[in-house]
DNA sequence: TTGTAGGCGTTATCAC
DNA sequence: GTGATAACGCCTACAA
């Protein structure tokens, strides 16, 4: 258990007496039938005595993968991103692969951030979150991109059904008998949540809509707003589960009972959505399967050759769960 | 913006007739004084053209430093590490470097996980959650570590202050006239938890003690077992957010007011502190500063010579934040 | 079955 | 000012 710098194979192979490429042979498995079983076993003993551990910039250097994956999303902080990096990372793992994170913080300095994480980092490939790359840049620097809630010709892309989502809140709403329904949406302009409000145009027509942030409190602000301005709405559809637990907080402040005189869906079926009181009737997604999807896209991607094959547009099912939160309007 | 397959610092250097050292130079900014500023110029022009980007791997291999930070973190999907993650991920950007990510979903697969990432990523230092490293591994290779939330004499670390943390809590309980406060704490076993148990135990001599998962329905069970099993307990101390949201759902289920028939003391003061109703009493963490804090720490080591200078350990303050959920116990 | 040699793309030390 | 040249540690034909 030496631990003294670094250890590299010449130093192996100079401790058995073999050569350095012998060395190579052994550890990379690509010695079987060609190595005798009596060096093999010398070399991975030395190795360990050493604690060898291959300079993985060296074997990225002559092989020409890191294998790292860099992720790039706009908000850590969300829930939702929680359980898709878990996925991906999960994903990437057991494919060997590393994730390096780039967190935008929802700054738009795409380009930039994700070009900087592969200039330090050298990812093999690249997942964008929530917007195509600006169409100037090369954002990775020509490497495999797969986008996820976000589609572009060029590239393969993974994304929630948010149009059937939105859609199955909607008609819910309507089923219950609400006629003045109020889209609370994402003040971000990723192109998730484009969709959602324009198929609500359609299906709903004209309609109330505010613009608030991911966060409670800011969302509440938006919704008080939205309540105290606009007549006669009975319910609200929120682009996620933060903004609707915002909308719990407006709601309470003003004095309106959710889902007595005002009903209330979410978005993406977070753990918020469980302790809200009543429980968030909300529209529930996979995010963990997201990323996961994302990543082995990616991977199917740097296995073909770099223009080969139409890019996919994979399109991932989100399902309407009623809890508490939504009812028959009052009166 | 021609992008084909790579272009290497040889091609820019035919490019523009000169010799590759003269690109190295130009391009890594130690040419000021020694290149003429026509060269210069030149070869930026047809880096521009060529869309070069240096090859991290090569570099990595010839300076010795991948600019890769390792951060290994139990669970991703927690919102307390959502918010380190991007104080993380910040400090270390600010620095050139990027993170890369090992979420073990709570598995202790410790030393595994962490070489792993290594192996693959060739990080320059690691930044280990919640525990130590096992003994006899040398989870990082011999590269530098800082422990997060852990201590151990060997490793730099930074933590949270938890006993005061919890110490606040109880003597806010005890101000206000419980007599019978319960702990319900974290089932994992980190360093962070026992901490916290270790000072009620003294404060409090003995107390009832339930443990629990971190999300608020797994919470909720087991604090319902305890309100049915100890008798005239009219306080909880929660040793995170989630587990008092659990809290929340088990006192509603059972029917005890918050907070006039139970107090809920929470830890971490995550947004969902804010949604509960009433608001949650919590110990206010800055989970973004222990974040920064660390990279701070590891980076600053990475500077220093392998083990040169004593490591230090960090404690940050947390405060308590007195909200609604907090009150005299009833009779 | 094993060893030799060349090169991946950089950086950095020297001559020129 | 600029250009050869030698590593960095590993992989992989190819030679022995």
């Amino acid at each position: 258990v030496t631990v003294e710098g670094r250890a590299t194979s010449i130093d192996v192979a100079r401790r058995c007496g073999v050569s350095q490429s012998t060395v190579s042979l052994v550890l990379s498995g690509k010695g079987a039938g060609r190595v005798s079983a009596a060096t093999a076993a010398a070399v991975r003993a030395a190795a360990d005595e050493l604690g060898y551990r291959p300079n993985a910039a060296a074997r990225a250097l002559k092989t020409g993968a890191s294998h790292t994956l860099g992720l790039v999303v706009p908000d850590v902080t969300n829930a939702f991103f929680g359980r898709m990096l878990r996925g991906a990372q999960r994903a990437a793992r057991g494919a060997g692969y590393a994730v390096a994170l780039v967190d935008t913080g929802n700054d738009h300095g795409w380009g930039d951030d994700a070009a900087d994480l592969l200039r330090a980092g050298g990812a093999d490939g690249m997942l964008l979150f929530g917007r195509p790359p600006a169409a100037g840049s090369a954002p990775a620097g020509g490497a495999p991109l797969v986008l996820i809630e976000a589609e572009a010709a060029a590239h393969p892309s993974v994304r929630l059904d948010v149009e059937a989502g939105v859609e199955a809140a909607a008609r819910h709403l309507l089923g219950l008998g609400h006629e003045r329904i109020a889209h609370v949406a994402s003040e971000k302009d990723e192109a998730t949540f484009g969709l959602r409000a324009a198929r609500l145009d359609a299906l709903l027509g004209a309609h109330p809509r505010a613009f608030a942030p991911h966060d409670a409190v800011g969302a509440a602000r938006a919704v008080a707003a939205l309540l105290a301005g606009e007549r006669g709405v009975t319910a609200l559809i929120c682009d996620d589960d933060n903004i609707a637990a915002g909308a719990y907080l407006a709601a309470r402040a003003a004095g309106r009972a959710i889902p007595a005189t005002l009903s209330v869906v979410g978005f993406d079926d977070l753990d918020v959505a469980l302790v809200l009181d009543p429980p968030l009737t909300t529209v529930a997604a996979d995010a963990e399967a997201l990323g996961r999807a994302a990543v082995e896209l990616l991977l199917e991607r740097l296995g073909r050759a770099p223009g080969a094959a139409a890019p996919v547009a994979l399109v991932q099912p989100v399902a309407l769960v009623e809890r508490g939160s939504t009812a028959p309007p009052a009166g």
